[in-house]
DNA sequence: CGTGATTGCATAGCACACTATGAATTTGGA
DNA sequence: TCCAAATTCATAGTGTGCTATGCAATCACG
């Protein structure tokens, strides 16, 4: 018998949902702040700075997204841009002061929603977890290729 | 580059990555067509007729991300509503025969992206996979409820 | 029977993801 | 040297998701 399709032995579909409840509970963590910017200030609160484009590769997102996060973060105050002296074309991005208060914030908020959302695993199936998922996610970024 | 232990560890990074690398899979094989409709042809290609809110239930989205999926689908001649003759505020949405056709399109490209990013693993394995992540979409789950 | 609560849906406004495209700058090779 | 290719970033347009809110219809109960 062919196996049948539903929902719930759909690969996208759970982890699209448990994703989404992933974003969600953080969010309901952060009164201020979304989890778009939670790269960038994993990226940056070690007091580095970094371009646009390193820190679109370290999210694992596209260059447009991170350029609409970043304009979003400026606007609101959490990153700066320097002019990079050897490249005009580029800007080396790092937190403010009210950033680094955010990073903190964010860091501790997801720190919390890992607790909920694994604390139900034990830590071999933990493990699992993340070896199953990152098989998958290798799976399909190499689908994505030439 | 150096990976970074946080990113990598974090669950809501990795099922957020897995989720869009999911849709990015579904997407690439569908060219009309997109990854939100999914339920909705999952739910009323057996030609049952549903509200929008049991759509939206059965999807896991909110009722406005609901209306505007079908409002899209119905702008394209997807699906087409039926005014509820014993509730006056509700239609029933059912598959247009063009909606037909894209169901069925769309369920074959959804099953070639499961073989390929579920491939990997074994069936043992894929059955841990989903068992894990329905087990963290329940913790999560009772997170947000009071 | 009526009225307050609930339900079904629509809309507004935002965040964040994508592709496609273009402008400016830098790089590299003929 | 000089021009084509590559790189860096910005912008436009769309889809999908959320919360907050409002309106109309239905329901429930005194």
């Amino acid at each position: 018998m062919e196996e049948q399709y539903g929902r719930e032995r759909s690969g996208g579909y759970v982890t699209n949902r448990a994703a989404r409840l992933f974003i969600r509970a953080l969010e309901r963590r952060l009164v201020n702040g979304s989890a778009g910017q939670m790269p960038v200030f994993l990226a940056l609160s070690d007091g580095a700075a970094y371009t646009q484009t390193e820190l679109a590769r370290h999210a694992g997102v596209e260059q447009p997204t991170m350029a609409n996060t970043l304009q979003r973060m400026e606007r609101d105050e959490l990153i700066a841009r320097t002019p990079d002296p050897d490249d005009r074309r580029s800007s080396r991005v790092s937190l403010t002061k009210l950033g680094r208060r955010r990073a903190a914030d964010a860091m501790e908020a997801a720190l919390a929603v890992n607790a909920v959302g694994l604390g139900v695993l034990s830590a071999t199936e933990r493990d699992s977890f993340f070896a199953l998922l990152h098989r998958v996610i290798a799976a399909l970024e190499a689908d994505g290729q030439p």
